[in-house]
DNA sequence: GGCCAGGACACCA
DNA sequence: TGGTGTCATGGC
């Protein structure tokens, strides 16, 4: 277990920084992320204002090393420009509404699908919810805990129906499963799903 | 040199 | 509505 310890996921250093790392992460390694986000802070653009004033062309220039350079800088541009417009780049105005209306403004972004705009309810606004990504698709399908094909909403279900309402049980728990989606990647025995049974043992009940 | 990573959108049948 | 193409870097 102590390898799987406190993943202490996702290290944002604001809400508005695990915003963008949200959109740069998507089908992408975090290592390139990081490296965007450093040339962001470098540029003293991360911030609302600062995307805002930076020519799309320099933004795709900066974020680089999170592939897909172009289609992000739009979504970015496109992200900050409806905060602006919306909340007047005020993430508290943003963040205090309830999870579904927050969530279906999210999604209404061009650039935010569920995921993402999941990530950011989880991690920049802190409430409870549960981020189905690759690696959770991955492991509950190894585990032949729900079919294969299953949607997004009907395998968030399964964990929410399965888990306190709890945000720092979400955040470790997501954490954990990309940690062993890693893992399931290269062919080893799926012990370490004893890493998730020791957080809540009844998710794994539940067949 | 090829594969793939913490997706989303546009387009077409 | 579902399938497919596109985006297009960098580490291994």
């Amino acid at each position: 277990m102590a390898c799987y310890g406190p993943q202490h996921w996702w290290p944002g250093e604001s809400p508005f920084e695990v915003m963008v790392g949200a959109i740069l992460t998507q089908q992408a390694s975090w290592t390139g992320v990081e490296k965007a986000i450093a040339n962001l802070k470098a540029a003293n653009a991360l911030s609302p204002e600062g995307l805002r004033r930076l020519p799309e062309s320099e933004l795709a220039r900066l974020i680089r090393p999170a592939i897909y350079h172009n289609a992000k800088a739009k979504k970015l541009k496109a992200l900050v420009n409806w905060l602006g417009e919306s909340y007047g780049a005020d993430l508290t105005r943003l963040f205090k509404q309830d999870t579904q209306t927050l969530r279906r403004e999210l999604l209404s972004v061009y650039g935010i699908g569920e995921e993402t705009a999941d990530s950011i309810i989880l991690y920049a606004a802190e409430k409870p919810i549960f981020v189905i990504d690759a690696y959770t698709r991955r492991i509950i399908a190894r585990l032949e805990l729900v079919p294969d094909n299953i949607s997004y909403h009907a395998c968030q279900s399964f964990f929410v129906s399965n888990l306190p309402q709890d945000t720092r049980m979400f955040n470790e728990y997501h954490a954990l499963l990309v940690q062993l989606g890693k893992s399931v990647c290269r062919p080893r025995p799926l012990h370490h799903e004893c890493c998730l049974k020791d957080i809540c043992p009844t998710a794994f009940s539940a067949e």
